[in-house]
DNA sequence: TTGTAGGCGTTATCAT
DNA sequence: ATGATAACGCCTACAA
């Protein structure tokens, strides 16, 4: 195979007898040219093997069709069921889509948004790192014109669209119903603070505790314990205690499963002993024995109404929203399973 | 915000007084420019908030030092352990990354194709979708100078570097362990056959099958049933028979989910009555109770090897390497758990 | 060590 | 309806 240089619509054109502008717009399908001389070009590039080159393209317009999405892992359920919703609506609008990780560290997260800015994405959709709490990064984007949307876990200082979920509400609604069901020493494991949509859920946690008018041990309640070995951890000093939690609390379904598995260690039997609800509804929560109660987040919607304000709102009538209605929120379906259900 | 242009190197170079094109070699770090100057440069380049422009620097290079990944689904743990070992290696050697979902069909992949092809990515990392039996798409990648590496699930006939599990001795192996522990009825549910890992997985049954001396029913042994339903569905045929099989060797553990799944609700012991065995090391397969058995490819083995392959072997020695040394061989690792081990 | 000039492939604008 | 031309931002011979 000969290094052969790339096949340009020069080509095509010098082949057909016209010019490369002309070329261009009957492959863009440009009104002006006519069905007939578009279908001719386009056999034709076929034939030569043409394919269009984006970079050419997205200098001379300066501007990419291409969105960039930055989440903390593309493996957890949450997060591939957003990036399905997003890929979805890209595709009807004909955008590309770049996914980066972050891997949960800030300076990756500041690596990613770099590379998006210079591939000139039209857009970001970004959940930040756990460890991210600055954000120049972020404002970065917008002084280069790229339009920012954040989804579940957002900045709040930070100006931008925002796609959440009812945490708050969602996590009273849970602490309701294990205090139905019984519970009531019920222990919360959260993630860093800073983060809206561990703060939320801890602050209905709160208020569904003080609703119900249980008290708690200061103790009962952690921050920052996002992984399953930390939560692993807490449980385990916790359920040490002389009077330990019957219930727990988490934000992601990974801590309820360090959770279960130090109870199960320690012979503390769930839901009899022990209630666990969690947020997620990460595969496994169904599949393992007892199955965990969580929270369902609606990932694939909030991908889709994510993507859809980029397309909907931002595209075309350039930003003269009001403050007040760029927020969008997404209803969570409440899960009850076996880990916090005492009753048949 | 103002609309304000895309601040260039020639807004730097008018600022500090020099050529555009030294500017561009201040921040290239070429040699021949003094490392006083290279900083005032980076200096006056961040101050100015000046991002690099990929797309331009990508047409004048024709090259993209961006590496394109096309999986079937980026939330199963094979695939995202492959990502995660590939971002390494892509990382250390200063290469862009963009993956791609072809969520197991045909049409997406060659989709995604294009889309990499258009990006004008220097080399193409792919495992097929389970549709793809026609690799046109593929030969159109190489037509276009872009380099090609096949991992895990490859096209046989088609020439290309490859990286694969060794996939026929492990189940060999799989199964005859499986033979100690006394099973003796072992059916297979396969993925299509005319990908080379699932053809291999079923060799290597067989031949162990055959090596064992047992006699196995045919309609024990089905292709092309790679989701947990299907699985699922071809487990209670099986399994209401006269005389069932023992025990399943499947080819993910998705499969043995729902083969664990319908045994449960059958209310056949695992492992006692039936052993169940695996492939592909779910996060979920250790979690669950009956833990699953289960073949750990070294995922992000397969990721780093792939990556190294296209820096260490293809670019600059542009291949000359014989056709002979284009594959390779990653070692699997076993992992009996609960579900096939009936002795304790 | 530094600068000049040209071109990568496309598309928008202007002209015919 | 079709063509010529310039420009997007960068890099690299080549020149000085």
């Amino acid at each position: 195979m000969s290094k052969s240089k790339r096949v340009t619509i020069y080509d095509i054109a010098d082949e057909l007898g016209m010019s490369a502008s002309y070329v261009s717009r009957a492959l863009n399908n440009h009104p002006l040219v006519r069905q007939e001389i578009r279908n001719r070009v386009k056999k034709k590039a076929l034939q030569l093997n043409y394919k269009y080159n984006s970079h050419a393209a997205n200098l001379r317009q300066g501007s990419s069709k291409t969105i960039g999405v930055v989440v903390p892992h593309i493996d957890q359920s949450f997060f591939s069921g957003v990036i399905a919703g997003i890929e979805e609506i890209c595709f009807q609008h004909n955008y590309g889509l770049v996914i980066c990780q972050s891997h949960e560290s800030f300076k990756q997260e500041c690596l990613a948004v770099e590379t998006l800015i210079h591939q000139n994405v039209a857009c970001i959709l970004i959940s930040v790192s756990a460890e991210t709490q600055s954000y120049a990064h972020l404002e970065s984007i917008k002084q280069h014109n790229i339009d920012l949307i954040q989804f579940d876990r957002c900045i709040d200082k930070l100006d931008s669209y925002k796609v959440l979920n009812d945490n708050k509400e969602t996590s009273f609604n849970v602490v309701n119903a294990l205090v139905e069901e019984g519970y009531k020493r019920i222990a919360f494991l959260g993630g860093p603070e800073h983060l809206n949509a561990f703060k939320d859920r801890k602050e209905g946690y709160l208020k569904a505790i003080k609703h119900a008018g249980l008290s708690i041990p200061y103790n009962f309640i952690v921050d920052n314990v996002l992984s399953k070995d930390k939560a692993a951890q807490i449980a385990t000093e916790l359920l040490s205690l002389k009077d330990p939690p019957d219930a727990f609390l988490t934000v992601s379904d990974h801590q309820s499963l360090g959770v279960l598995e130090i109870a199960n260690s320690l012979g503390i039997q769930v839901p009899q002993q022990l209630g666990i609800f969690g947020f997620a509804n990460e595969a496994f929560a169904e599949i393992i024995q007892p199955s965990l109660s969580s929270v369902d987040q609606k990932s694939k919607e909030i991908g889709e109404r994510t993507a859809n304000l980029y397309f909907k709102n931002i595209l075309n009538r350039k930003d003269n929203t009001p403050a007040s209605s760029r927020k969008e929120i997404i209803k969570c379906e409440i899960i009850i399973r076996k880990s916090s259900r005492k009753v048949k």
